[in-house]
DNA sequence: GTACGTGCAAACGTTTTGCAGCGGG
DNA sequence: CCCGCTGCAAAACGTTTGCACGTAC
């Protein structure tokens, strides 16, 4: 861990420290800040909530973690940095990845002038089954 | 558009008859709440920003818009009601529709138990050309 | 020792809400 | 006339920032 954060250039201090635990210390997860902050305050690593954004973006700007727009009014933040695609579950707030393996997106037209593109992301909404 | 108002439930009053002419009025747009009230206010329509809000949600509600997450922190509404989806320039903040007509998103997962899929968005993010 | 990180509180931008008054049916 | 809509101001929400202090190196 302590490794991964000098690989990015970031200085491994106690928070950074413990909050890449956290982070990627199991599988592939997906947090808000404040649920970062409430698991962190769950397991008694002192840090504020400011430190919790500071580092997500750190994090995230160092291409340890990336952000997942889903929900206007609320950042998510993804360790799978593989290529693939997400699952929102409106009603609950859930959020799953898949694989992008097996999914084909055919058809995207060409990016307008000036610009490329830089990502296609595919969102499956999911509403309660009826 | 009176019509329209009241076929989609709402009473027609003289804001959300300016407000749906603004938004109607022309071919498809993209809106924020901030740049339709800039604009309301550049045609002298009296209407306060928190109008706006109601508004735009209810027209939402009443299926006359779509909501566009692109954006955290900011909800964007789209006056296409039809199958397609968004280029997404990150650097200028310019959102683009593109039809679904020629798309094809093919081997989306099964959705999880107890769920169904209510919609599959395809996002395009842009970055300049280099 | 120095540059950088952290915590707190305050500021920020967007969105929602409570309430008194207006207006559409 | 009544219910629902509007405006205003204030509050709520997630997020960012300024600054004094602490800490990694």
């Amino acid at each position: 861990m302590l490794e991964r954060l000098r690989d990015a250039g970031l200085r491994p201090t106690r928070q950074r420290l413990a909050l890449a635990r956290l982070l990627f210390g199991g599988g592939n997860r997906h947090v808000t800040a404040e649920q970062l902050h409430a698991e962190a305050r769950r397991e008694e690593i002192p840090v504020s909530l400011a430190t919790i954004y500071n580092t997500l973006n750190q994090f995230r700007k160092a291409g340890l973690l990336r952000e997942v727009v889903v929900d206007s009014g609320r950042s998510w933040f993804d360790t799978n940095l593989e290529n693939h695609h997400h699952f929102f579950h409106e009603a609950t707030g859930a959020l799953t990845d898949f694989e992008a393996e097996g999914l084909a997106v055919e058809g995207v037209p060409r990016a307008p002038a000036g610009t490329e593109i830089d990502r296609v992301e595919v969102i499956v909404r999911l509403r309660d089954a009826g």
